[in-house]
DNA sequence: TCGTAAATTGACTAGTCAGTCAATTGTTGC
DNA sequence: GCAACAATTGACTGACTAGTCAATTTACGA
């Protein structure tokens, strides 16, 4: 049994993202990522039987990770505010720590043809994130707009906020990107309150 | 002189953009492309010299007639304000109405390896909205946010706002996504005012 | 130590695709 | 009615690629 024991497959789904993000899907051909990884072609197709079997499982992984990665500390946190609040926050931390896990799922999201199971699976590992919106409208926290289309404003402003921070080299800039992003959306959504409360809270938070 | 004439141009353009939607760029073998346009291989490679070629120029086309739908009355707007608000206005409908259009250029800026000098090109024709981004920040109208953040996050939050419109067939309820769309972003970027201020202008706009 | 099965190899195949080109047709001015 | 050039055709090619498979190596339990 070898799913998820094996170096070289590890290797392999390793190699894949950074070619995929590099050149895309059609411009990695299967014997690149097994030169690459250091295998030969038969390998790669011992343990994914297709090169759309090799992408849905990156698909998937990196969205599974990405998944748990905003859910960090979620236990700990009392309000539907602080919960939404939390899950941004890592959201955020996630994609600048991980830009070619962002970039991979983005090209992904965005081709055509790219099996649609493994998108819907994607995306069924975020159903918690509807939940809490759902909660969040229901406690007056934040407005009560359509919520596929709040969770698709949230997913899209995310990634532009990741997109922005890797553009830019200074910490302090980042930083200063990271607060204005959090800021934009959560004035975007929250349903009242009187402007400052953003800014107070904010500095309440540890880290 | 067959530069903008030619009605196989014209159809190989018009073609290629329906299959590019559909199938992706390198789904799409430039045979099928003649084929359904109804014209040979031979004369596609007259027109453009090179796959990449074609696409850049729809990409460009394309981009030009979306800048050229958002500035539509832009100079009957008095205030930057106003102006912000029309083109957002202008940029919704225009994506709703061509919506295998954005897919394009969403799908054209998500490709990793496709000319990098379209892409700047393309980007070009939007400097205009810089433009009034920066107004709207000396003016005190909208947050003094880092602009390229700005700009990133008005524009994700369109195509999320456009594919959700797009995944709605009740028309009152696209109308309501709409409103509530432009509600998020100009929630998110307005500096200050009472929060009914949207609402009072809103209802204020003609169509 | 041996036998069996899993893992790994890489030369090979069948198919696909971007782009070519010599030949044909259409157009325009004279 | 013809010369010159532009537009159009489609069979063809050279390059490339996903996936195969028979052969070889490795792992390991008895």
């Amino acid at each position: 049994m070898a799913d998820p024991g094996s170096d070289k497959r590890e290797a392999i789904l390793n190699t894949a993202l950074n070619l995929f993000v590099e050149r895309g899907f059609y411009g990695t051909p299967t014997s690149l990522i097994s030169k690459e990884a250091g295998v030969a072609t038969g390998t790669l197709f011992f343990y994914f039987r297709t090169k759309e079997e090799l992408i849905d499982t990156l698909y998937l992984r990196t969205k599974a990770g990405a998944a748990a990665a905003m859910r960090r500390g979620l236990e700990e946190e009392e309000t539907t505010q602080g919960r939404l609040r939390l899950i941004w926050h890592n959201a955020v931390e996630w994609g600048v720590q991980n830009r070619e896990k962002m970039q991979f799922m983005e090209q992904f999201a965005h081709s055509p043809f790219i099996s649609k199971t493994a998108r819907d699976e994607g995306l069924s590992r975020f159903s918690f994130l509807h939940e809490y919106v759902l909660q969040g409208i229901g406690e007056g926290v934040i407005r009560d707009y359509d919520p596929p289309l709040l969770l698709g404003v949230l997913a899209s402003s995310l990634s532009s906020v990741i997109a922005r921070v890797a553009e830019v080299n200074d910490p302090g800039l980042r930083d200063v990107i990271i607060e204005q992003g959090m800021d934009f959306v959560w004035n975007g959504i929250r349903l009242e309150g009187d402007p400052k409360d953003t800014k107070i809270r904010r500095s309440k938070e540890k880290r």
